[in-house]
RNA sequence: GCGGAUGUGGCUCAGUGGUAGAGCAUCACCUUGCCAAGGUGAGGGUCGCGGGUUCGAAUCCCGUCAUCCGCUCCA
């Protein structure tokens, strides 16, 4: 059964070395969150999956690693700087805070009369800084608030250098900033985070027929991945929920513990981005197709994902707690892919000579896959300790190793025990995991 | 940012004015040897931080930081 509450999540993360909140040492910093040595594994491993499927299992796609540092313009085009920010308005007596552009359509719960309102705020949620040597005199530059804007501005290049032609996509992972009025929810909600986008480049006229094309696409990835299908669902957003740059988003939800929330939203961005950059530098964002003869600006549809949100739900989901032997235990049933290590090797006792074989096999296993080694303690507290990590296999070399040149390999889904010849190990294991 | 709640070893918590405790976890040794066994011992907390009241503050007051819930926002 999945978690039924985040602090579940919260304590096992920092319990056992995934999450830890950042500066703890000096009281904390609001809204930033450290990944420990099995989150970074983890977080690096849902990114890897996804580049995996969006990028090496299609040929119509390219992967680029942009920027994260930009001028003005480049926000000025892309209408961050003029539409990212909310003017915001506090109600002193009924305290609540409004959107000014919204107040119309919205009641004090006591009724607009008895409402006061403050000032009204502008909250731009882009972070600036400053380049330059010395403080002041340099240039204004922003934080990128999506890693979209950099497959935009390097779409000529791609065009020119991948020889990849519409319909095709340019993919980034990397981070994002948001000066979020109110973060929170673990990782779900950060100032900094990182983001899994594609920006695929379409004929016009195939925008609706690809963003159909994604929807399905991207819902179906969570599924094989492990999260279950009635924890996840697609929702259309409703015309005035929309980006300043979408004609149509869908978002990807999954069921966390305090509501359905977004995991990943696929935009219909149009040709609303290039054309925007095309008028601010004057350069032509186009594409000739020789075969009709026509000129047109390419349709984007965009997958973007968030990749700490989505580690957070892929958790949420592999929570679980059973009984062993009348003992509860908790397990984490994360997908091999996801999992931080794919095998745990465990000689079963620190005496005798078991330590030089158990050490060589991990120095064959770890030649392919991240694994961890473990010789501290009884064996069940051991295959314990990776239930709770979410290690799907334990190979555990025992006295009779040393005579018959064989290990048992542990699942963690089932207590069930295989012998298998050191010799063939790795084929074995290979064959289990899947890949 | 505003309103409400909360903040004690790595985790979960007890302690409500007299100078810090438990269980679990961690480490060492012994024991055991395939699913969190047992024994002995050890390390680890100026009670979020700062200030105030007091002879004396984890405990009362103020400020601040952080977390949770709500308003709002999004990957």
């Amino acid at each position: 059964m999945p978690a039924k509450d985040l602090d579940q999540i919260v304590n096992l993360c920092k319990r056992r070395g995934f999450v830890f909140p950042s500066a703890e040492i000096y009281g904390g910093f609001r809204s930033s969150y450290d990944y420990g040595p099995l989150g970074s594994l983890m977080l690096r491993n849902v990114k890897e999956a996804w580049v995996r499927t969006m990028v090496q299992q299609r040929d119509d796609t390219v992967l680029i690693d942009a920027a994260i540092l930009g001028p003005p313009q480049v926000f000025e085009a892309s209408g961050h700087l003029e539409n990212f920010s909310d003017p915001l308005v506090d109600c002193t007596v009924c305290k609540r805070r409004f959107r000014e552009d919204h107040i119309e359509t919205r009641d004090c719960p006591q009724g607009m009369k008895g409402c006061a309102f403050t000032e009204s705020r502008a909250f731009n949620l882009m972070f600036k800084t400053t380049a330059g040597p010395v403080e002041g005199s340099g240039a204004d530059v922003y934080l990128r608030p999506e890693t979209a804007q950099g497959m935009f501005l390097n779409f000529s290049n791609v065009l020119q250098t991948s020889r990849k032609r519409p319909p095709f996509g340019i993919a980034q992972v990397g981070k994002s900033f948001r000066n979020e009025i109110t973060p929170g929810n673990f990782i779900f909600r950060t100032r900094e985070f990182e983001q899994m986008e594609m920006e695929f480049f379409v004929p016009p006229a195939d925008g609706p027929k690809w963003y159909e094309y994604w929807c399905k696409a991207r819902l179906d990835w969570y599924i094989e991945l492990g999260i279950p299908a009635e924890m996840l669902r697609i929702r259309a957003h409703d015309a005035d929920e929309l980006s300043h740059y979408s004609a149509g988003t869908s978002d990807v939800e999954f069921l966390f513990p305090w509501g359905w929330g977004e995991l990943e939203g696929i935009a219909q961005r149009t040709d609303f981005d290039l054309t925007q950059h095309a008028k601010a530098s004057g350069q032509k964002l186009d594409f000739f197709d020789q075969a009709t003869n026509e000129r047109y600006v390419p349709y984007v549809v965009e997958p973007a994902a968030g990749a700490n949100r989505t580690m957070a739900a892929f958790l949420l989901a592999a929570y679980d707690e059973d009984v062993v032997n009348d003992e509860p235990r908790t397990v984490l049933r994360l997908h091999p892919r996801l999992a931080p290590y794919k095998v745990a090797i465990l000689p079963l006792s620190k005496k005798d000579n078991l330590t030089p074989l158990a050490r060589e096999i991990y120095g064959t296993l770890s030649q392919r896959y991240m694994c961890d080694y473990d010789e501290t303690q009884a064996i069940g507290r051991r295959y314990r300790r990776q239930d709770e990590i979410g290690t799907p296999l334990c190979v555990t070399v025992d006295f009779d190793s040393l005579e018959d040149n064989a290990v048992t390999i542990r699942h963690r889904d089932s207590t069930e025990q295989v012998r298998v010849p050191i010799a063939s190990l790795l084929s074995e294991v290979t064959s289990i995991l899947g890949f």
